[in-house]
DNA sequence: GCCAACGTTGGC
DNA sequence: GCCAACGTTGGC
């Protein structure tokens, strides 16, 4: 079993709102190295649920993979965002993987909490200039970010 | 709004 | 295949 870290914006889509849908696609990446990680996910993987460019960057829960890579289905809507002219549906780019909801954090692990803590000092997201929305992270790093945010249960 | 750090694109 | 220009991300 892998565990992940996946960024979103709350402005575009929370954590909340994945708790009162219960699942959602994980569509629009576009970025190959987010991509690949995402096709290594199995349903079951455990996911870091990060909000990113808001007033409180930071770790606020737990969602977790319901489907293993399939293809990303706005590559080929011409009206999306996230349409790719170059993406053909024989030899599609991109993949989207399904999460759903799993568990709240009692308290959000801000963006200084990660930096704060001796144990996560590797993490890729931590790395200057890191970009990516998908990263994978260690069982250690899980569970040290889970003991910060105290899972509500 | 600024800007550092990247990834991608495209001319050559 | 190099690399300059450009676009994007995301913290501050």
């Amino acid at each position: 079993m892998h565990h992940w870290l996946m960024k979103s914006e709350p402005d575009e889509f929370s954590f909340q709102e994945l708790e009162r849908k219960g699942k959602e696609p994980w569509t629009g990446v576009r970025n190959y190295q987010a991509r690949n990680f995402m096709r290594s996910a199995k349903v079951g993987d455990l996911v870091l649920f990060y909000h990113s460019n808001c007033d409180e960057p930071g770790i606020i829960g737990v969602a977790k993979v319901s489907k293993e890579a399939f293809d990303d289905p706005t590559q080929f809507e011409p009206k999306s965002d996230y349409y790719d002219a170059k993406s053909t549906k024989d030899n599609p780019r991109w993949s989207c993987i399904e999460v759903s909801f799993h568990q709240g954090f009692k308290r959000l692990v801000s963006l200084p909490d990660l930096r704060n803590s001796a144990a996560l000092s590797d993490m890729l997201i931590l790395r200057p200039g890191n970009r990516l929305s998908v990263t994978p992270v260690t069982a250690a790093e899980f569970k040290a970010i889970a003991g910060l945010g105290g899972l509500k249960k």
